[in-house]
DNA sequence: CATGAATGAGTCTTCATTCAT
DNA sequence: AATGAATGAAGACTCATTCAT
């Protein structure tokens, strides 16, 4: 990588990193250069305005590319086993781009009229879909009840997005593995349960 | 009610509403005490600084009261009965202390030290407490089967908290009861299988 | 005067010597408000902008007024003696303002298309047009000889108008009622013998 | 023309430009380095600083050795017709040299210190000293009345620059020769009139 | 108790200028 | 000689907060 994009790059993850910790409006652009390890002006010339960074940041990562691959892997997998390593991954990207997730809510809130709200609202719903053609399949194949499989999703979403959110929340550092095997399994019995022919 | 009594409440009001309209940082105090119909150093009189305004406003609120109420209305319906009430109160409060709950989710990310965090920690406890201490009674009683009620409580608490702040935060207005009605049951239905011995 | 208007009037005064001084790039909101006596901040609540400043400062004066007056003045003076008095008054009108008159000049050029444009032009058009209607008053009586009256105009405003920015603008200090009575004098008999029948 | 002193030219062109049209805090050195084509930094290279570029660009250009042509060539003319010659040539030199005449102007007025002022001043008084000597000439051969020749070369000065002033200021693109032709004729015929015996 | 006027500290942003290649 | 990248200093402007009445 060459001087100008690693630059830039530092940029990108010290705004990450500031936005996620304090919000957009408590970081200021000052804080992010220093994380960046360049001056202030640098970090205008390579964004223009301060909200510009924040669409970059935002617009850099996405979870949809991972969700592909993971329904590719689960055909052969039982029902539980799909389900079980769905939340894995699920909540591996949650971990993984917290920082991300938490700059996207509360942007979200914030200013509804944003470009965010656009972006936020099409990965969602897309989210849901995907899920949902799992459940849809598996409810031709017999297996499942016939629920509202978009509701199904949902469901299925909320309890690991709040799950995940509550532990980053209120635990921040004591998250351990052992505590979320347990909550995965106890959550995905009751799932399976639930939706079970 | 008194002048100075009013004065402080309509104070607290316009906090609440821009603090949830703009975040902690992005409400200014020009703004509260306009929305207040007083002057600025009127509201420096009766808070002394902004951040005494937000304590002031998140203390005023909460739903433990309301659940507790809830636990005995319960007792004599059905197990699905049950939690559709319990479901439709937690709408209704999310919905109606709406503003208060943007707040607090949004400042404890963003002061993870304050004192927020800890009157936020323990009013999660204290629900899924409650809620758990319903669903270990049904299991004495034999009508559930023997999942961790603690996880089955916050399980329940993810479905219903994701799906209010996904139409609060996606589809503001466009917020209608008979999705409400669909959404519950829907929900309903896979938790109740999902439990039910 | 109360607190109020003596503040803005103070800040209105500093910034017509600043701009006059440096221009109105040249001038900072720092400056102009220290000179005034005032912080930063209070220059801003005045004027919302420093744009709205200089609107300000260059609405405040114009030499119509004085002009108006200075016709009726006129009537019973032969015309030499009229002209003599006209020049005085420009005179002593270009030096009063003098400052509104540097920063008229520079801005006009620095950004034709806006609002003091307008003004500027207003202003001038105004000028000669009353003192060709004097001229022509006078092509009737059968004084003068049938030059265009609005030429008339601009050639005398022209003769004045450059001798003050040359001595305002060369030798600054060193001013002198003397120098500036023979200037008076020797213009004016030119002018006179230019244009009597 | 090499290329290093085509790029000087370029620099110091687009600094002409630029200067004049938003002055010399208005035009930036990044503006100025794009409209000349080459990077900011070669036009540091070729002027270390941007007060000596605005010094170089001023001390470009001059209309004295136009004036002293000018001289040689009116010997043989008719007073009328030397004064319109005179005026021709002073509009000419001053449309051609709009530019530097505008920064020149401007600058003089904002940092009365600085080496332009000294240039301003020689080339005025020359220009002033270099027509009164035509007057005197004139006055020596019966031609003209015994007015001061100095005032007099100010006064045909400032008929002509004030004309030109507001034409370029107020007008901008609808300059028109026939106006001035008519403008040139009625100054001169006042003139002409004012100071022949 | 209530307020209009005032402010120091801080915001984002732009400037002329230098460094490394 | 020429440049893309970088910067310290300074710009206009806003914030939460205090003073005098």
């Amino acid at each position: 990588m060459d001087k100008v994009s690693s630059t830039n790059d530092n940029i990108i993850k010290a705004a990450l990193k500031l936005f996620s910790e304090k919000g957009y409006l408590g970081a200021t652009t000052r804080e992010i250069s220093r994380e960046a390890g360049v001056s202030e002006v640098t970090l205008f010339r390579h964004f223009p305005a301060k909200e510009k960074l924040l669409e970059e940041v935002i617009g850099k990562y996405s979870f949809l590319p991972a969700l592909k691959d993971l329904l590719s892997e689960i055909h052969d997998l039982s029902y539980r086993d799909a389900l079980t390593l769905i939340a894995q991954r699920l909540l591996d990207f949650l971990v993984m781009r917290k920082d991300w997730i938490r700059i996207m809510h509360a942007e979200v809130q914030r200013s509804p009229e944003s470009k965010l709200h656009g972006i936020f609202h099409g990965l969602m719903e897309e989210f849901f879909n995907t899920l949902a053609v799992y459940f849809r399949t598996m409810q031709e194949k017999g297996v499942l009840t016939d629920f509202d499989p978009t509701y199904g999703a949902r469901a299925f979403h909320g309890i690991f997005f709040c799950y995940f959110n509550m532990e980053d929340v209120l635990r921040r550092d004591r998250y351990r593995i052992a505590d979320r095997n347990k909550a995965i399994s106890e959550f995905v019995t009751i799932f399976v349960k639930g939706t079970e022919r």
